[in-house]
DNA sequence: TATGAATGAGGTTTCATTCAT
DNA sequence: AATGAATGAAACCTCATTCAT
């Protein structure tokens, strides 16, 4: 959707990036990301039908870059556990980067009742978990006998939501590392115990 | 906070939750929740600061309800492990009782940069869980090397959004019995995997 | 409704009828309404539940107004001929005044597909003149086989009509008072005509 | 003022008497207009100066229409009587299958303070019944002690707003006929009456 | 002639909050 | 403590119109 990222639909995005981060969204105005944006104020309606329209491309505009880094971050991973390594390492970036985001994303995509949409923006990135944990299994990295696509949305879930309590939560009664490797240990006994 | 539940502070709480859990924070107005309450105007804010003051007195008024359940479900559980199920059983209960609200709270705590009041919520929760988990490990029901803190914090926010995926997300891939199930092992291995 | 003519009501009522008899309805905006009657913007929609709500009280309080007028001029005439004399007199004479507000109320009435409640604010003075009628009929100053009802609205309608073409649609090739008398005349032979 | 009912011209004026006739002048968007005429937003105004330019230019189609149905039907009236008779039936019939134009005539040519426009558009009705009146004088059927230009414009009025009381305003005490016979019995009685 | 993306002024309405009673 | 009329800021969105292509 957003190949040039000059065009007003990216123009607009970006901006309403920019402004949600920082106020929320029932804090923005429309006015002020068109401000932001360069464009008029009835512009916006052209390339989105409400404010809250917003929320699902902001979502899906994040959601893709995430997936990006992951995937080019695993590229060449030896095992598994390398793969699950830089998952929780990136998943952690990217949660202390766009914290703002994140929490907007969650609380709009609530707030509208579209919880619906949030399956489809995480398909992907559900999806790509799933495959490498298939290949783990035919790899006897991992027992088979789990569920590939629940195990994928739990791992997922559970490292995000880890990352949110240690970033947004304020939870940091240990460091970084300890976290990340509770984490990693926590999700690896799962796998390997019969 | 309130004992009697009939005084102006409940009869405004009630009403909040159920004119919130049905149109969201943001489309809900004062005055209709004034109207739900019997309440006049301008009594309101006698009570509560603001509107969006409600919404934490809101996530407190149902962790409590939480917790008092879950204490009484898991009292005289012969091992943690029928505690843990009850945990989840009755998390998953609660969640399909209470979807609109527990969206709300999220949303509701982000939307105001109010993520700060979360652990204060949550805490009695993320205790109570502690000392059973601690009890647990002295009866050597679990392996002794873990972070406790960390772990009842993880066990709790990974039931919860397993029980989200199921009944908000719309994430029914399986019965209810397999996704719980799934979810006890997911957990158990953890637990007793040296 | 509007007994004392200062409350907030009555306020809005007026500054509207002001308002609205220069511009239109269309061009009016509630902000020009609200500045004139000297009160805040919300405090309109107390009152009045959108700007076209408006027009039916502007219509009802005109025809009122008429009505009264009406009424008292009419007061012991020797006839039912004086009585229509009067009644086409003081038509004119309203038609004159309020030009503005007649055109406003016909549009508004129409714009807003509330045609239904025409007759409802028309039916004092229509059921006024039945009654006028009826003793004329009675008296035997008019032949008895009429329809009393229809022939009330339909010379209270023609009356108007003519009104609106001399003073607003422009239609002035005679004198007032030529135009006048043959008005009268065309009332006066359908009615004693055998 | 097109001939041709194909060109963009008479796309354009069809297209509005569709959708005004639905949903008034002030609640029809010249978008919605284009698109159902199959043009460019821009190409509009290659037609039509702005919007409310279409008012009279649709009342100038409608009234042309009117009084070509008008003449046909009363060619080869044997008198002035099943003239008058025609003219009625066919003002009943117009003004039920245009209800809506014609309310949006009236009331757009109101709104626009164009009223002026109004006598320009009729008179070529007013001033076919002219001359049918006076044929009638000529021809001794009715009294010659009559304003022709200034009855002929009572009788199209009176007739009109008979129709419109009972088609729009919903008027309907009496049967469809009882109320045209009354209505030709009171012009009747009007044009013979000494 | 025709297009349709872009404009941006401007209106209606809502609603949290206040304050005199 | 309780009321509820009044406030007025501010937001969303629409839409007639323009203009570069």
């Amino acid at each position: 959707m957003q190949d040039r990222p000059d065009d007003k639909y990216s123009r607009i995005l970006n901006a309403s990036i920019e402004v949600i981060s920082e106020k929320g969204l029932e804090k923005s105005s429309v006015s002020e990301i068109v401000k932001k944006a360069g464009i008029a104020q009835g512009t916006f309606y052209l390339y989105f039908s409400s404010k809250s329209d917003l929320v699902p491309a902001i979502a899906n505009s994040l959601l893709t870059k995430i997936l990006d880094r992951m995937k080019r971050k695993v590229q060449g991973a030896e095992s598994f556990w390398s793969t699950l390594d830089a998952v929780i390492d990136e998943t952690f970036k990217v949660t202390d980067e766009h914290k703002d985001i994140i929490v907007l994303v969650y609380s709009g995509l609530a707030v509208n009742h579209s919880l619906e949409k949030w399956e489809e923006v995480y398909r992907p990135y559900y999806e790509w978990l799933e495959v490498e944990i298939s290949k783990a299994v035919q790899k006897e990295e991992i027992l088979p006998d789990i569920n590939v696509k629940w195990t994928s949305r739990t791992i997922i879930n559970l490292i995000e939501n880890a990352a949110e309590r240690y970033y947004i939560g304020g939870e940091r009664d240990e460091s970084l590392t300890v976290y990340k490797e509770e984490l990693f240990k926590f999700i690896r006994k799962s796998l390997i115990t019969d």
